[in-house]
DNA sequence: CTGAAAGCGCTAACAT
DNA sequence: ATGTTAGCGCTTTCAG
């Protein structure tokens, strides 16, 4: 079943040169010979074998995602795209999570499935920018997410500061002062949550309002468990408050759970957004007030970066790449 | 930076073979000479070549996922338990999405990544067990789900008639006898929702409860839109409802979402229920009663099936696997 | 236009 | 205990 190129040869009568020049349809070959060769691959049901190519030609063809976790709603929308784009460049994805753990996270950074990889989409959560720089691995390598890595690495990136400024001041438009933010991470080295605490002490300054810091709640991790929790805190510790900024929809969802649980009515007694645009968030009860990132744009801009690294001079120097985002306003912020 | 064992070799003095030997930490190697091997190799930072092991060795290291679609929920939750349990075996795992096209399943059927893969763990959704077991690729394959492949192929499953009739049981129990289903997918050779659907259907000739066909509604996909769809249809068209069983979680959001949206209020009104467990169940408002499947277990299962394949003799004879399931029992239902 | 053959890096059978 | 070498399947240089 399994027929190399050789078996082909000597079905068709040719030498192996020709067999391979049909079916990588590369060079010259004569219309009669070709069509005698392609009857001989069919016959035996050919398929090329992909660790020879990739021993012989250095591409695996292979590309690997290096996220916290794939049960992520925003990570598993995420892997969708990239795995859509990846397909249209003839690349395949594959999946390491991280779970955050540093070590790990240094691991795969030093070489995913043993160097076997054309190339890495990592969305780093403990590692700092020096840390991500250092590797021995030569596979091109773009970051998702707001790293600071003073350009000296590929990553995509949507305006953090700019979002968390807009949302803020759409909950200052709806009337809302007493506005908590939900998800500042001070322990990460990842730059998102300071990027989007940064937007939401912006809007609050321009609006006039006080950057009160007991409304600022810090979570551990992005689950819908810690925004329960956090927004339990916030209601327990008797801080006024009619409105929520979560730094993602996730924490929002665990936030409008608590809420409920609370018996405040949403939104007419607390306004509650979120950040990310995951698909729960659209059905939510009610559906949620969120940024949404353009994550088809976030994976193209991804791969094109490898792409571009692959070619032959290397492609162009390291940059940030900016993606759109626009504001969802829906029924949880009234 | 990428040395090879040549290279290793002459710096240590020694020939690959005992390179070889060191690193692969195989046959007996004089300690001194041991440690000098080891030292090239850190200096030189040696890491061995997947692709050259792949060609010579046969085994990739690479198992594919393939799913209709990692960005669902239960999809994606499965996939960081397949993730895991792949790699404590020395597995990394790719993915690949089919969108339930046909055309698309078949292809990966016949050969991932190039027959580059050392085994398959796929969900398909279009095509027949007949269709399922026609493959030259000769990866071992175990599906995920209800295929009643006739026993040929391996399958991980759970008691899906058990699990449905446990979960309508519960809602006849509550009191409830008005009880719809959304999620019958007739045009689907996938066996999943018919088998839930007689498991409903059991329950309520159990309970001496008529079936009434207007109570049973098809939905093309087990998106939340399907199932918020599936409920307007139901409440527009006037039927009498007291409860809701939904064959999947996202089917129960979204008609959580639509009966919330008919000013109806969970469970006083209308009680919901899914089948899943997914995250965005337990922190659904109210939290949504559900089957919860051993997800660890089903990736446990599956990994070892496609392990015992690889083994020398190939294992045993293929099986259908049934995993562990629970009733989950939350706010949704009372 | 087509053939012969080198060689990618590794493992393992065969030597010593 | 260690050295030598064939060969996995493919691409590509060199000949013709």
């Amino acid at each position: 079943m399994a027929a190399n190129l050789r078996q082909v040869a000597e079905r068709a009568g040719v030498s192996v040169r020709t067999v391979s020049n049909v079916v990588s349809g590369f060079a010259l070959v004569a219309p009669e010979t070709r069509e005698r060769v392609q009857r001989a691959l069919d016959e035996l049901g050919y398929r090329p074998n992909a660790a020879a190519r990739h021993l012989r030609g250095g591409r695996s063809g292979l590309i690997a995602l290096v996220i916290p976790e794939i049960a992520s709603p925003y990570f598993g929308e995420l892997a969708g795209h990239l795995a859509d784009e990846a397909e249209k460049r003839g690349w395949t994805m594959l999946v390491q999570q991280t779970g955050g753990d540093p070590r790990r996270e240094r691991e795969l950074l030093d070489g995913v499935h043993g160097q076997a990889v054309d190339g890495l989409v990592m969305s780093p959560w403990a590692l700092s920018p020096a840390d991500l720089r250092r590797r021995p691995d030569a596979a091109p390598l773009v970051l998702l997410g707001e790293q600071d890595a003073d350009g000296l690495l590929d990553h995509v990136v949507i305006d953090n500061v700019a979002a968390a400024r807009q949302l803020t001041g759409h909950l200052i438009a709806t009337g809302r002062t007493k506005i908590a933010a939900i998800g500042p991470q001070p322990h990460l080295t990842n730059g998102t949550a300071a990027q989007r605490l940064a937007g939401y002490r912006q809007a609050l300054s321009e609006a006039g309002l006080p950057a009160d810091p007991a409304l600022e709640v810090p979570v551990a991790h992005l689950h819908r468990s810690d925004g329960a929790a956090a927004m339990r805190e916030l209601l327990s510790a008797g801080t006024a408050v009619d409105a929520v900024f979560c730094f993602s929809d996730q924490l929002a969802l665990g936030a409008l759970h608590a809420a409920a649980g609370h018996g405040l009515r949403v939104p007419a007694d607390l306004a509650v957004a979120g950040f990310d645009d995951i698909e729960d968030g659209r059905f939510a009860t009610p559906a949620l007030t969120t940024v949404a990132p353009d994550k088809v744009a976030i994976a193209r801009a991804a791969l094109d970066c490898l792409a571009a690294r692959l070619t032959a001079g290397g492609g162009p120097a390291p940059a940030r790449h900016v993606v759109a985002h626009q504001l969802e306003v829906r029924a949880s912020t009234g």
